[in-house]
DNA sequence: CGTTCAAACGGACTTTACCCCGGTTACCTT
DNA sequence: AAGGTAACCGGGGTAAAGTCCGTTTGAACG
């Protein structure tokens, strides 16, 4: 929602503006903090930070727009550690290294943020996900790429597979659920996901020290 | 202690029930058909049924609650189609071929049905998915229990599927884009989600008339 | 038939997301 | 430095979701 890239420029944002939205998002991890995300409302957090109702949807837009904002800064560490972290999440590891690594990170990324993630999901609106598929799914599709799959349509492949990813978090399970026995949710989607990618790669399991199933 | 086993009805649904919930949902479908699903209100439905709001709640809980109800409407007859239609889609054809017809007539169930499925999705539940993850989601695991995949664990594979062939329609895409080309899309991800299912077991890629990219 | 009671009903009430617009202010231009 | 302007601010206004509780009614039972 902000921009690490040069947008199209019409304008640089003022800077009581600026100033403005650090105010909202810090009052609003305090407020998701201490009440949680059912407690966070427009009017309190306007209130809370001393400004108007008004300038708060002109900063967001919507209430999803807040968790959306607050998720993207988690989001810029994140896909700092995928661009340029140390492998094999990072570059310098093989595609289906780096493929596997990236499931898991983005699985706990997940589940450390289930509950921005779900309020950024917003019932009413034509695209639901706001920033939170273009880079895993890019990301995705670039990997794969790199994989020479033959005969697939790779779009469409990344997309199915990014959903494969969120979707269990974001859709199918409890945010109850998740809090209560998050660990060995993440460890059986991250090993079902590294699963999954071998055979759609046709790769052969992996060897070494694997002590069966884990149930 | 109690009844055998038919705890399952505590208690028959009263007659006038029964009749008000028929009125909602076809009064319900009538605001959908003429105004789209933004303009279906509780308000508006409870005073074009001739009814009271608390009815309207109490019949169905939650605005996505009577998306939920008319889904499952039509999720009824889908899944007679599943459960007892012609091969492959129904029993008789091998679990691969089922499977991957499964698939594409779940997503054209998802494309046919797009606001439904997008109204049923509730912004503030712990778990949005309300009655469109348990049947797909069981079946496919269950075909994926007939394949013999050695080292999976089954209930990741089947969720993550799940999210794979849902995702896309419900995350994803707009549903304006949908509308649009939703032949199309319907052709893309049907093959796609084939090509999903044959490398996930391992299977050898369909030959026949395939030309090359779809675009 | 009356009695009884859980369930259903209605609609006023509360809360909250989102809109609007008159007044104000930061930034650019000259 | 002055002025113009586009962006920002505030907070009251609207609509719609969801809650509450007193009233009504269907149906099981005697």
């Amino acid at each position: 929602m902000n921009q690490p890239v040069a947008w199209g420029r019409p304008r640089a944002e003022r800077a009581d503006a600026a100033r403005n939205r650090q105010v909202l998002l810090a009052c609003a991890r305090k407020i998701l903090a201490e009440q949680g995300p059912d407690r966070l409302t427009m009017d309190g957090l306007a209130e809370r930070a001393g400004l108007g109702k008004g300038t708060v949807f002109r900063r967001f837009g919507t209430r999803a727009g807040i968790f959306q904002a607050l998720l993207d800064d988690g989001e810029r560490a994140f896909q700092e550690q995928v661009l340029s972290g140390p492998p094999p999440l990072g570059p310098g590891a093989a595609p289906l290294d780096r493929l596997i690594a990236y499931g898991q990170a983005r699985i706990d990324f997940l589940i450390g943020h289930r509950d921005l993630a779900r309020g950024a999901l917003d019932g009413r609106e034509s695209v639901p996900a706001g920033t939170q598929s273009p880079m895993s799914q890019i990301h995705i599709r670039s990997l794969l790429a790199q994989l020479s799959l033959d005969e697939a349509d790779l779009d469409v492949l990344a997309t199915q597979l990014t959903a494969a990813l969120d979707g269990p978090l974001l859709l199918y399970l409890s945010s109850d659920l998740i809090a209560e026995v998050g660990p060995r949710i993440s460890t059986r989607l991250g090993r079902g996901w590294a699963d999954l990618i071998r055979r759609v790669t046709c790769e052969p399991r992996a060897r070494a020290g694997n002590p069966g199933q884990v149930r």
